[in-house]
DNA sequence: TATGAATGAGAGTTCATTCAT
DNA sequence: AATGAATGAACTCTCATTCAT
């Protein structure tokens, strides 16, 4: 039932259905802004312009809100991109190629980057957000990471390596982007002058190359 | 750097001038350990046996502490390695490989390691110690790591590419097992059977079979 | 109080005069259960089946709630047990050995004894209905109680003691037995194998034993 | 360390010594009159004259701080009355009425008595708390008059009765008592012209004369 | 110089009550 | 008459900071 563009929005009262949305969008800006630990309910409240009590009738404590919006912004995708990949038409090297610009277009480039610096940063002090971020977010993309470079070895596009390894091969540029991109300030030597494609091109040329099978 | 011999020990009363020295080193090992705000400096006073209200009578604010520890953990080592990279005897290739486990033995596997996450995760609370470790750190790093690529393909060992972006692709493996070691919760595949030297023997021979000149 | 046959039932819609009673009904067990502080109005109305909204409009407050549960609860079997009492064949001791058990049948095992025990924590927060529970029901228990220990002394049957304390005499056990079927947790040595009508039986007994005329 | 007379008392600064007791006993007042879940910490640190933060110093939560009110006042003591049960100079009836008068003095007369009522009321809804004041209070009153009765019944000067329910006989008029004086309002039928003691006495004469063999 | 008792602003969370629909 | 989304005050507990000694 999308509301008709000429009525005019609920100033109070029901609003059900937007609720969690407003408060999922407030968290993630604040989250990636300020930090799980830094980030206060009460100011997610605030900017998704309801009380405090309010977002505790959407979520029951702020574990649980924090984890929405992983759910809600990464772990929910996987199997869409689980299906992508399971479909793509190319090869192994073209598919870590694509990888790499999905995840920029996707998270890379948006503020949900931001949740991957602040799991880095908390994770110690809060292991069970940790442990599910992990189960919701590390594995699964580790996994898919597995399958192509399995798909790989076995068709023999890629060298044998050890394949649990490999993955921090094939990891290793999406990290260090994510994290650039949440502390320009320091890691970027030039930061007004960076450019995310190109710094991606140049890591999967290299990448891709050092997988290759090898001659004697 | 042990007392001259001329400093007598004070037999009795406190070492005065020892004092923040020792708060230094127990905030590094608990800021490392916790992170910032999950550091009481009650604790810091402990670790280092004096009383909560002493800490402050040398540094004024939690803040100013946290500062001080990084400014005085983030010194000049990197002449020495300068001088090292200058004298190497060996190829470009053999360099970098020799820099990966030397950052491991040096860094990496110390809790030294730990201060570049801290940095990662402060970065934005702290601009003006992110930009002195940027300045005294990164920058300086990012460096050692363009000379060795500047004489690789200078000589025709490494392939011609943009040297900016070639910095990242060498930085990338040491970047990630930093992060790793420090929120291995989170991060690694199988955490109880990772092997630092394996990752990094790794990294260092896919990162140098694609530096190398590509035919036609 | 079945509805009279001339009453139609509401087909549809709700039988709005039978609102009250649930919730009373409802929030009667749960103020039983779990006292008046811990007992949550949302909870009230669900058990009634309706919305914590609806609650509102027939009781214009938590307090309000409490005081209709405890005065609709507190009603007239007195009268019933006066008869009962008027017309007793047997002695006093048989009179008393009689109210005990037939007081574990119509109170004590059941969930109005509850009351008893929500009167005496609360008495303290709602001084107007613990006047009004003196007046409906301590009194007049208490007056069973001195009419049959007046007519067993005028009788011979019991000795000559103060006709006020020695209600508290009757009274003693199932007040405690009332308190201790509440907060069974604390009061009873072996909650498990615990048989209120041996400890009436006993109660009884030594009480009467007590109560007879002694030798000079 | 009795401060002089004419030593001033000190406004702020160093009172560790005296903290713990002023909070207790802040504590103790509080809780007796409003109940467990209805004295707000901050209230009790106000009473004592100290911020809420002072009261967190000296006991970790609220919980401990009502476990240590009952510590203080009431299972603190039961290794004196042990003590004078052990060395009393008298028969069992003796020691019983001594016990109820001294169990008059030290507890039923003052606002300790409270505490017991405190249980009875919140018992369900803090049940560690009901735990710890079962151990510590409950059980080992009842194993001080368990012990008692055990003594009497050997020697003959106790009729043989079942060990466990004959501790209720006991028990019930201080129980009462303790109920009756909290919640004056409700039970006493005549509250202005009430005699504890007198009361006391009807019970124990009623209840040794009931304890004693019986002819045939 | 050193202490540590004391502070008090906030944190997350609960729940009786309100009110637009 | 009935709803249930929304409120906000109140609760316990934490900890950086202060200050009398």
């Amino acid at each position: 039932m999308p509301e008709s563009p000429s009525s005019p929005p609920a100033k109070r009262g029901r609003r059900k259905e937007a609720r969690p949305g407003e408060l999922l969008e407030a968290a993630l800006d604040l989250f990636v802004e300020k930090g799980y630990a830094a980030t206060r309910v009460e100011e997610v409240a605030a900017r998704a312009g309801v009380s405090k009590g309010t977002l505790f009738l959407y979520f029951p404590s702020k574990e649980e809100l924090f984890k929405a919006v992983v759910r809600e912004n990464i772990s929910g995708r996987f199997s869409e991109w689980q299906e992508t990949l399971t479909h793509f038409a190319g090869n192994c090297s073209e598919m870590i190629e694509y990888a790499f610009f999905a995840w920029w277009e996707r998270i890379g480039s948006t503020k949900v980057n931001g949740l991957g610096k602040l799991m880095v940063s908390e994770a110690n002090n809060f292991p069970e957000i940790a442990l599910f971020y992990r189960n919701e977010v590390v594995l699964p993309a580790q996994d898919l990471i597995r399958q192509i470079l399995k798909r790989g070895m076995a068709s023999g596009e890629f060298r044998d390596i050890d394949l649990e390894y490999a993955i921090y091969l094939v990891q290793a540029p999406l990290m260090q982007l994510d994290l650039m991109q949440s502390s320009k300030a320091i890691c970027i030597v030039n930061p007004d002058n960076f450019d995310p494609q190109k710094y991606l091109k140049m890591h999967a040329d290299n990448l891709l190359v050092g997988l290759r099978p090898r001659a004697a």
